[in-house]
DNA sequence: TTTTCAATTCGCAAATTTACGAACAATTTT
DNA sequence: AAAATTGTTCGTAAATTTGCGAATTGAAAA
């Protein structure tokens, strides 16, 4: 596993986390929600989604270490948005592999 | 986990499924192998890769079961390709993720 | 100051993923 | 028939992921 992040170029060990932030069903609910609307809150999604709090609080986590959200404290609440400009470079990593 | 199934829409089950099956390196290269140059050997991959042959079977394996790709007998070897029907089925999910 | 609210972190369990070498098939070559 | 070639499957170990409820934090409202 050291060998591996020696052999893969950055784009592909990139485009990899991209992915694996993408793979779980719940996580791509809430990029393809910051996609169509700007914006949301925790509570809301935890409403509409048949998780725990906690759990979606660790799929927020993750989508935030991958880059592609950042929250805002707007207390008592966190907004959540897409982080336009990771949000960029994943769109122009996939499109780069599925465009040839 | 049930209520997860449940919940979400085919589209975003499909998604999280060809995501995930993108969400290794290996896995990622051998994709972006294929889709440069049409078809490719088991072997010629165990060659180039940093890892067991075993390791290699197990992710040309679950390319497989996503169904982004097909292998043909043409023996002694196995030749893999793309399963263009399916990869096309993926370009067009994450082009509707991306693309508002 | 106590209570409430929104959300995260902690502690834990179960399942899945990743990896390897050894053993195993199936076919070809010697 | 024996040996070599190609690739998969098996058994196993370590790490990661997913999930929950309980406990915690930090700020606002009562």
């Amino acid at each position: 596993m050291d060998d591996i992040k020696l052999f893969f170029t950055e784009n592909q060990m990139q485009s990899a986390r991209f992915a694996k932030a993408l793979s779980h069903p719940v996580r791509l609910y809430i990029i393809g929600l910051l996609t169509k609307q700007a914006c949301c809150y925790s509570g809301d999604l935890s409403e509409v989604l048949p998780i725990a709090k906690s759990t979606l609080s660790q799929h927020l986590k993750e989508l935030k270490n991958a880059g592609l959200i950042q929250g805002e404290i707007e207390t008592p609440k966190i907004r959540y948005c897409l982080n336009e400009e990771n949000w960029e470079k994943a769109r122009i990593l996939f499109e780069d592999l599925f465009n040839k």
